[in-house]
DNA sequence: TGTACATCAGTGAACGCGCGTTCACTGATGTAC
DNA sequence: TGTACATCAGTGAACGCGCGTTCACTGATGTAC
């Protein structure tokens, strides 16, 4: 029940299209009450269908959350990608700055989905595993405009300091931390980048 | 209802004893489910007593809550005072390397309660004011260590710069996210606070 | 030391809610002849 | 072009659960005389 391979391609068209609204209906949802307020019967309720008409589109609840978080690792890494890509020209450390803008603002666009991210698993660690898979792009890419810099033993150490302080900060702009504080984020956000890049250059070339 | 003063001592003593009762209960929840597993019904059970006992000590769901949140920060802030008091003799340096360590080493002992921390206030930002309060004198501890190092007017730039990559990485190594990828921690650790302490050296004195 | 009283902790029933999920079923839709 | 058939989307009822919170009440506890 489920395998795609032998439904027709029409009403196979039409599948992908209600999943995709489904999930329209989900991020809705995940925006306005995190997490825990992406609800089955309330989706259904949305698409002005009633509640057990989903489960022939997904498992279950845990499923569609789960693609929730593939579906943004899938986002963030293309934009991402996209800000350095090699048809813009940028000089190595030119890249850098522009994958920690690009970084940046993501979690500002999409704050709830960039906090799916990070949120942990926590009904014990489950489907841990191809999160990690849905990660490594967005590693890839990060280690892609870093690798000029660093000692090639040193990549991934490098790499994860990156994403530390990049992480680090867009939690703490999304709490709203720098604002309740009166501060300027974007001022903030020139000065950790301009450590960062100083960072790498040290210990690199 | 519930205005303390007015209560005799003797009662006054087992009512804090019970809402510590319940707070501990509370804590256990939220280690193993996290903040929407924490159930009054459930803590009531837990204590063998009835739901809406608990009433008593608490307005409401809410109101336990957010005396987590505001006890976790008293938590660490002593901890961060503690980790940097003047009797332990550190040198500037030494005493930011210390409040470094005594950060992650609360997130890493108290991972619910740190999370609970920077959890987002979904339903409406409700009651953040005295969230923000509480969380000032972390800021002040941090600040304090920092002093000696930084030009006056960036002081607070300063710290929230440490804040942030302190904060960046607890979050990456709570989720797990260095050791799925086969890194050690600690090493990590260590080359952020060292690019942290040179960087706080050059921008100060 | 003993008794009367006010206070207040805790009970049990109830309200209303929403949830995820299953099941047997109906009815529409595209397909094959 | 028309008809028979298999597929599959969606329904509605039901299960079992747990939640936060209110209410009127009972019974114990400390206190004041």
């Amino acid at each position: 029940m489920g395998d795609g391979s032998t439904r027709s391609p029409m009403r196979e068209r039409f599948r992908e299209q209600v999943r995709d609204d489904v999930k329209v209906a989900a991020l809705v949802q995940l925006a306005e009450g995190g997490p825990a307020a992406v609800s089955v019967n309330g989706i259904a309720k949305g698409l002005g269908v009633s509640g057990p008409a989903l489960y022939r589109y997904f498992a279950g609840r845990d499923e569609l959350l789960a693609e929730l978080v593939t579906d943004t690792y899938r986002d963030l890494a293309s934009a991402l990608a996209a800000s350095v890509d090699p048809d813009r020209g940028l000089a190595t450390v030119e890249r850098v700055r522009a994958l920690c803008a690009a970084w940046r603002d993501f979690a500002r666009a999409e704050p709830h989905r960039y906090r799916l991210l990070f949120a942990p698993p926590l009904p014990g660690q489950d489907a841990h595993e191809p999160l990690v898979a849905a990660s490594r792009d967005v590693m890839a890419v990060a280690r892609d405009v870093v690798a000029p810099l660093a000692p090639a033993e040193d990549d991934l150490a490098t790499v994860l300091s990156l994403w530390t302080r990049l992480h680090g900060f867009a939690g703490l702009e999304l709490g709203g931390n720098f604002a309740s504080m009166g501060l300027d984020p974007d001022a903030l956000f020139r000065r950790e980048v301009d450590d960062l890049v100083r960072d790498l250059s040290r210990d690199g070339a």
